[in-house]
DNA sequence: CTAGATATGTGCTGAATTTCACAATGTTTT
DNA sequence: AAAACATTGTGAAATTCAGCACATATCTAG
């Protein structure tokens, strides 16, 4: 969908499938296999081998002839394109089922993305702990926080109603990136992105296929 | 990324974008507004009209030229279409934060996808209820009551070690769809289809862009 | 009943993306 | 050292997708 990022050296569906590749090649790397080949970290991705190649092949020649990519290397090289080799704070907004769930999530703190501050505007939740240790603070303080804690990426798991007041309110406490899980679609500025998850939009491609899977 | 169905009277991202097209024609359904221009529309979700005039093209003509779509039929069309103008039976496998929350969350009731069963393989979670009343099953009863239950779609929220394995068992239990939350690539049998969610990926989108938003 | 305004449906064009297929290159074997 | 083999890097073809721009159709006002 709205993934009309402005100027980007790297064409947008490379860079999710870059994302793609870690997963395997984190396996590899523990499991201690050295090398992988095109054809096997396609196989695992479920892409087109000469696809994983021409990926790769954007940001210099990485792969040995006859051999293939050295695990640990191209790990290496793929986090450094994706800024993923450092950490970067988060803050969360709307602490309900959703929200506690992801601030609690282990695979995110795994790859680097810490939730440092949560935020609600529910009476009831705010000056509460969550399990994690993390405190829940009223809105209010969000300004405050997203600048001395050095926020740069905001996550919103409200509802729907009150995802763009929470989106215009991180914008204006100067974060510049947003992953929005509330089911509507977030206006914002050019200079900010934002991605949109919908876990329904999912299922109902399943419906879909499911339903059309056999007709023909 | 492996949204490589077979086959398929619509393009993939037309019916990505149906789903999405749904939301604000609820919206304006619930707000009583009769009609809605391809161009309204296009807004609401941040793509083209002409984009939106053709996707729903696709099935017919349902536009009425100088005024626009009726948003009570197009809506019920749509669903049509996306065969969500029913109700789905859904099971849960993995009830960890996440997915306890996706178990309780209303936006999936909401839109007809119930979940009738729950199950995990933790001794200490087995017998015990979820807040909304669902019981967790060890999962050695997956396949009894998939069929007594008549599940169709089965959802993954295990570690991803246990992932595959799972989907196995819902596999030969007779499931035919999976949405997939374990960071790790599901191998699926031809007549299957999974639709994998991975936060982490979108997370990473962000970061690249936002370390590279200003480069040029 | 006609003119003007509005908004759809769609042929066409260009851009983006994927895939093929093979030359280039490194490794292993004999 | 040469031959056989494996796997990369990439030009070119094929495919898919998006957006423009306008003919076509409907509504409204006078």
């Amino acid at each position: 969908m709205e993934k009309a990022y402005k100027s980007s050296k790297l064409p947008a569906p490379t860079i999710e499938r870059l994302a793609y590749y870690t997963r395997p090649l984190e396996i590899y790397l523990k499991a201690g296999i050295p090398v992988i080949s095109s054809e096997a970290l396609a196989r695992h991705c479920g892409v087109n081998s000469a696809q994983v190649r021409k990926d790769l092949a954007h940001f210099g020649e990485f792969g040995v002839r006859g051999v293939g990519y050295e695990v640990e290397t191209l790990l290496k090289e793929i986090k450094k394109i994706l800024s993923t080799d450092r950490e970067w704070n988060l803050c969360i907004v709307g602490l309900g089922n959703l929200g506690t769930a992801l601030a609690e999530n282990q695979n995110f703190a795994k790859r680097g993305y810490k939730f440092v501050a949560a935020f609600d505007s529910d009476p009831e939740k705010i000056g509460k702990y969550l399990p994690g240790g993390l405190k829940i603070h009223p809105v209010e303080k969000l300004p405050d926080l997203v600048e001395k804690l050095k926020i740069e990426i905001g996550v919103i798991t409200t509802p729907p109603q009150q995802a763009q007041g929470v989106a215009e309110l991180l914008f204006s406490a100067g974060i510049k990136a947003i992953l929005n899980f509330a089911p509507i679609q977030i206006r914002s500025p050019e200079c900010c992105i934002v991605e949109n998850v919908d876990f329904s939009v999912n299922l109902e491609n399943l419906a879909y296929h499911l339903e059309n899977l056999f007709e023909e």
